[in-house]
DNA sequence: CTAAGGACCTGTCGGC
DNA sequence: TGCCGACAGGTCCTTA
């Protein structure tokens, strides 16, 4: 389910309920997530106050005088607010309770998501090397220019590299690649400045816009059950493959890139042509 | 350094 | 109905 726009509202959804009030307990039913749960939180957070809630990439920061508590949601975690009380199900892994009697609660089937600390002034290494957040104004084509150098990867796996930029995830990289028309497996270093504009224009609009979706949904979501709604029907080719091209009607295609499924237009969303090569 | 592939884990769906 | 393989929103880590 996380993909970034879906963490900014969960983040959004979240902290007006605990912003400003004091952590009660921790709760770990599940230490063995990603990575294991690091015991500090346990002995550091209960008695601190939540300061805020902060996004960095698809990481969610809760942020305490003494640190942070990392969360991220992996492909199949969600968190919820709750009343202290309700009994954990099968994947409720993880809770911090509220003094105020609330209960933020991580739940995550697949275990690929992670709850971390981070010591105030001593960054989690897996913070330290990320790209800059795509809806800032530092992300631009000079970004991915510069960062395309001397790159031969296909422009889909580029644009989801974390160190090129963050928040990317399968779905809207698809979504964007369709929106800038390009085919996916252009390698990244012949798309021309033109595309890569169109490109960082269509993942800003398409994050911006499924972020508002996201806002329109947040009671729901705060109210526990989880169920996302932005999408589905916004979805150009995500999930569309057999069916119709809303541009051209023809049928889209899927491929595999980096062991993603990978729909998208063979009609709208051409390879650049091949440059002859002058061998003689 | 880059690129490719494996790894982590559970649930669901389609085919036989 | 049951079993089995393929696949699913992420991304780190190892290897070449």
């Amino acid at each position: 389910m996380p993909e970034l726009p879906e963490v900014e509202t969960t983040c959004r959804g979240i902290e007006p309920h605990i912003q400003g009030v004091v952590v009660h307990s921790i709760t770990v039913r599940q230490p063995q997530l990603r990575w294991l749960i690091p015991d500090e939180i346990g002995d550091r957070v209960p008695g601190q106050k939540l300061l805020e809630v902060q996004r960095r990439a698809k990481y969610i920061l809760l942020k305490f005088s003494r640190g942070d508590v990392i969360i991220h949601l992996g492909m199949s975690g969600s968190l919820r607010v709750l009343r202290a009380g309700e009994v954990a199900a099968k994947h409720d892994h993880f809770d911090i309770r509220f003094c105020n009697g609330v209960v933020l609660r991580l739940t995550d089937p697949r275990r690929f998501g992670a709850v971390l600390w981070q010591e105030t002034d001593q960054p989690h290494k897996l913070l330290l090397n990320l790209g800059p957040e795509p809806l800032e104004e530092s992300f631009s084509a000079k970004t991915f220019i510069k960062a395309a150098k001397g790159r031969k990867v296909s422009v889909k796996q580029f644009i989801m590299d974390n160190k090129v930029v963050v928040g990317v995830g399968n779905i809207y990289a698809a979504e964007a690649l369709f929106a800038a028309a390009i085919h996916p497996q252009t390698p990244v270093n012949q798309i021309s400045m033109d595309k890569f504009n169109k490109l960082v224009t269509a993942i800003k609009f398409i994050l911006a816009q499924a972020i508002k979706r996201g806002g329109t949904t947040l009671k729901d979501f705060v109210g526990g059950d989880g169920k996302p709604g932005y999408f589905a029907q916004e979805l150009q080719v995500y999930g569309r493959k057999g069916e119709t091209c809303n541009a051209c009607l023809k049928p889209l295609s899927e491929i595999r890139l980096g062991q993603r499924s990978t729909v998208f237009c063979p009609n709208c969303q051409r390879l650049p042509r091949v440059r002859k090569k002058i061998d003689q």
